[in-house]
DNA sequence: TTTAAAATTGTTATATTATAACATTTAAGT
DNA sequence: ACTTAAATGTTATAATATAACAATTTTAAA
């Protein structure tokens, strides 16, 4: 699915935006939630809760499942992270300055997501609710299917 | 939120519908499946599964998790139902023969949830995932906000 | 620089949502 | 009636997530 060309690089470049991100917000980015974000990243097929607690077990913490689910708490807060409802999984943002009018593309065959935007989309959506005098807080648009690797 | 005049109406004729649908596609429309249905359609406010089934536990059913379950993806695979991934909770199809396009509007303040379409809102996300070679399957869109009659 | 307050993490327990597997019953077609 | 398939019953458990309180660490105030 991915145009991610080098994956350490992505991974890099993710963990390092983070760095800064929480910075700037003066947000603690712990080595625990860290260490979250990075797991989740290794793969571009989104990662389950218990996927994630799993890992950091063979590592130093003591994981429970609070510990997993605070951090991808705080990570989503951010806008590090993003949850998939359709699949209960978690990806990590791909551009978490603005997220905006985003919308995931999801492929059932590899398993992996992409994270997509399109202000055309966004418009439409935008004016398909105010005509229902409806105001937004969250939108979830996934679409599951086939990528253009997998057919 | 809604917009049904006399919820008595609105209950019944969706049961009409759901029996002719029914009828035509040849499925059986069982007792359990019905009254899983009508369960369904008593609010605008989506159903959860596990109030579903303290609901037939007051009626003749044996009812256990995998009656209401088996019975929800009967009406998933149907049509007359659909799931809000969001909340995790099933609502009654407002145009069960041809669902195609539709989103759905979820009000954090009252609960209900209504289903809505519009064609160049569909257009603009078929678009915007032919452009990414994506075969889509199933799309999930859903709105959480504050409707016209809470604000 | 101690100390108080706040934030984070640890820990135990449990709630919520959903499915697997196999037995029994009911309905449909021969 | 008989056979098969579909639906339902039943037991057990998997998967996802949160509540509540304790301990620790960080921040910032005195």
């Amino acid at each position: 699915m991915l145009d991610c060309q080098n994956h350490e690089v992505c991974i890099e470049s993710a963990m390092r935006e983070a760095d800064l991100i929480c910075q700037e917000k003066g947000l603690r980015f712990t080595e625990l939630r860290r260490e979250v974000l990075r797991l989740i990243w290794l793969s571009h097929v989104p990662a389950k809760a218990y996927d994630i607690l799993d890992k950091l077990k063979g590592k130093a913490w003591s994981a429970k499942p609070p510990t997993v689910y605070r951090a991808l708490d705080f990570l989503q807060e951010t806008g590090l992270v993003h949850k998939l409802d359709s699949i209960n999984a978690y990806i990590g943002c791909s551009h978490p300055r603005e997220h905006n009018g985003c919308y995931f593309l999801i492929c059932t065959d590899c398993n992996e997501a992409k994270e997509c935007c399109s202000p055309e989309l966004t418009d439409a959506i935008e004016l398909a609710w105010t005509k229902n005098s409806f105001r937004p807080k969250k939108v979830t648009l996934e679409v599951l299917g086939q990528c253009g690797e997998c057919e």
